[in-house]
DNA sequence: TTAGGGTTAG
């Protein structure tokens, strides 16, 4: 059913497009044949100009280059605006202002004023601040705002607070919209309180809040820390008093949004109903949303199916998928997760970076190579697999799943790293064992002038402690907090004391433990007592186990720790005498689970229990898998007879 | 004949 209609739509959009190309052909055969556009640019102009109003920007350019390779008419003041709007990439766009600056035209007003919005369109503050210093100096509210917009787009709110302040030493006066650019710059770079706070500004500059204001702070209030829905809820009334809440299907969305993200999930469907018929793919997408935040799985599922009901007027789009399965994955459910990802292959809509970052992450989790080897297939054939955010996610999903040398390809060949790169990689290589690779990739990631965060230490940590390195592991703990200036976390303290224990320093570890400034939690405790096993130190262990006692509340983790660890003592009676007091207390343990993949589909499985619909196949991989291992244990005793 | 702001998925 889903293949018809995805084959319908592909063969209709082909038929468009050819029916497209013949009337661009068409057109620009009458154009040269029979009106030769010897003596005017204008119909040129007026082509591309059509192009553009009809959405097709594509074609718009493939005309201006036809214009410049065909025709003798150069093109004007008209033609260079027009093909800057049409520009979809940077390079494009520094193309065509070379043009113009090649004809003299590039200080025209028009030209100059379409270059600085392309620039600020693709985010390239520095170019756009460029173009606009060479403005004349009496420049326009509408200038000021597309340099505010590039440094807003281009992610850089320092940027764009700088050219704010410099509009209004300039004597500018900041309208509603450079209000809301200066804001929406904070709130893209995840600066939501301070985006908040130039809210109130903007209100109290006597800029009355219009409703792309009032949704950019409802989008930040979630992140913004602090009374949160208190201000969520003022911001709405705000709202509601200025008029820009009832049909502003922004204002809707973002509401929808807040609410659902700060657990108001009633308030959320409320706003979404009460929005009728004004609504479109994002209202249904910001409903997915908040149910993904609320953990409500078969909600998401019932959104997605009425989407899918009403058929082409909102029908799921590539976000809402992605919010779907990325659902599924934050519940944990990675299973699912994959396979609504198959499901949305299947309608022929094509995953996004977002997407392909989303099901990577939920490889990494569940440990499928395969799977995740696949979905690097995916970002291929999508060619998305030079972006970042899926360069992290391939980096991340071949170090957790054993790949260590793949990930490292994948790192070598991105163009640029941020932060997550370096941390997977280095993680990706202590979690092997490799803690001389990792400590080098270290030193590589301060040489290349980035800035390591409590993660990057918590990775060169551990690697450190699998490896038994404790001089560079109390050297890397000493820098951290020394000259990076990081307050070490309970991860941090795990990590040292897992690693002074396990080389047996048992009273260090000890020490360690008494200094820390915050409650130690289970973990650490774990990490001692398991050197205290390691060493067979009952001593330290039976001290640390009444700490323990005294310290924590009964939980269930705590007494399966220390009833195992008496057990490796061989202290039965003790193990015994907790794991009665655990029954008593009505604690039970969730059990562990295991899972396996077979024909790149994961089952999830406990301890005495198999899934009756797929059991047949999975005890025959594990048949395969043990007779593999037979045939491997065969082999080294072969070996080791002929060395011997 | 021409430039600026907004909501949803990681």
């Amino acid at each position: 059913m889903h293949l018809l209609r995805a084959l319908r739509a592909s063969s209709s959009a082909l038929r468009r497009s050819h029916r497209l190309i013949s009337a661009f052909a068409f057109a620009v055969d009458q154009q040269i044949r029979c009106h030769p556009p010897i003596d005017s640019a204008v119909p040129w102009n007026k082509l591309l100009r059509d192009h553009i109003a009809g959405s097709r920007p594509g074609l718009a350019l493939a005309l201006y280059r036809l214009m410049r390779a065909l025709s003798p008419v150069l093109p004007n003041s008209y033609t260079l605006p027009l093909a800057l709007r049409a520009a979809p990439s940077w390079r494009l766009a520094s193309a065509v202002h070379a043009h113009a600056i090649h004809l003299g035209l590039h200080s025209h007003p028009d030209v100059a004023g379409q270059v600085l919005a392309a620039y600020a369109r693709l985010g390239r503050a520095v170019e756009a601040r460029r173009v606009f210093d060479a403005l004349p100096v009496r420049r326009s509210t509408l200038s000021w705002n597309t340099l505010i917009s590039a440094c807003s787009i281009g992610c850089d709110h320092d940027a764009a607070w700088a050219a704010f302040a410099r509009m209004v030493a300039a004597g500018a006066c900041p309208d509603a919209v450079t209000w809301t650019t200066l804001l929406s710059a904070h709130a893209r770079c995840g600066r939501h309180p301070e985006a908040l706070r130039l809210f109130g500004d903007m209100h109290r500059s006597g800029c009355e809040g219009n409703a792309e204001a009032v949704a950019v702070a409802l989008s930040a209030c979630p992140y913004a820390g602090g009374p949160a829905l208190a201000r969520g809820r003022s911001i709405h009334a705000y709202g509601f008093v200025k008029g820009v809440v009832h049909g502003y299907l922004f204002v809707t969305n973002s509401l929808v949004c807040m609410y659902g993200k700060l657990g108001e999930m009633e308030a959320a469907e409320k706003v979404f109903w009460d929005a009728g018929t004004k609504k479109n793919a994002v209202t249904w997408n910001a409903l997915i949303t908040s149910y993904a935040a609320a953990g409500l799985c078969g909600e998401m599922l019932g959104v997605l199916a009425r989407m899918e009901q009403f058929g082409g007027i909102v029908a799921p789009n590539v976000v809402s998928w992605s919010a779907v399965i990325g659902g599924f994955a934050s519940s944990g459910d990675m299973e699912q997760a994959l396979q609504l990802f198959r499901q949305m292959q299947q309608q022929w809509l094509l995953p996004n970076v977002v997407t392909l970052a989303t099901v990577l992450s939920a490889c990494t989790e569940l440990l499928a190579l395969r799977l995740g080897q696949e979905v690097h297939g995916h970002t291929i054939k999508a060619a998305l697999d030079r972006h970042s955010l899926v360069q992290n996610g391939l980096v991340n999903m071949y170090g957790k799943c054993g790949r260590v040398t793949a990930a490292r390809k994948v790192f070598d060949r991105m163009k640029s790293r941020d932060l997550i790169s370096w941390n997977s990689m280095i993680g990706s290589y202590g979690t092997h064992g490799l803690c001389d690779e990792a400590l080098a990739m270290f030193q590589d990631l301060t040489g290349a002038l980035v800035e390591p965060d409590g993660v990057t230490f918590v990775a060169v940590l551990s690697a450190c402690s699998h490896t038994g390195r404790v001089t560079e592991g109390r050297h890397l703990f000493n820098q951290m907090v020394r000259e990076h200036k990081i307050s070490p976390t309970m991860e941090h303290y795990t990590c040292m004391v897992d690693l002074l224990g396990r080389a047996g320093l048992l009273k260090d570890a000890s020490e360690l433990i008494e200094t820390m400034p915050m409650r130690p939690d289970l973990c650490v405790w774990g990490a001692l007592l398991n050197s205290c096993r390691i060493h067979g130190d009952a001593a330290v262990a039976e001290a640390a186990i009444a700490k323990v006692l005294q310290a924590e509340t009964v939980t269930t983790g705590n007494h399966t720790l220390i009833t195992n660890l008496y057990a490796a003592f061989g202290m039965w009676d003790d193990s015994k005498r907790v794991r009665v007091m655990t029954k008593e207390a009505g604690l039970k343990k969730n059990p562990g689970q295991s899972w396996i993949q077979v024909r790149n589909k994961v089952f999830a499985f406990t301890a005495g229990s198999m899934p009756s619909s797929e059991a047949e196949e999975i005890l025959r991989v594990l048949d395969d898998l043990y007779a593999e291992m037979e045939d491997e244990k065969r082999a080294m005793y072969d070996a080791i007879a002929n060395i011997v």
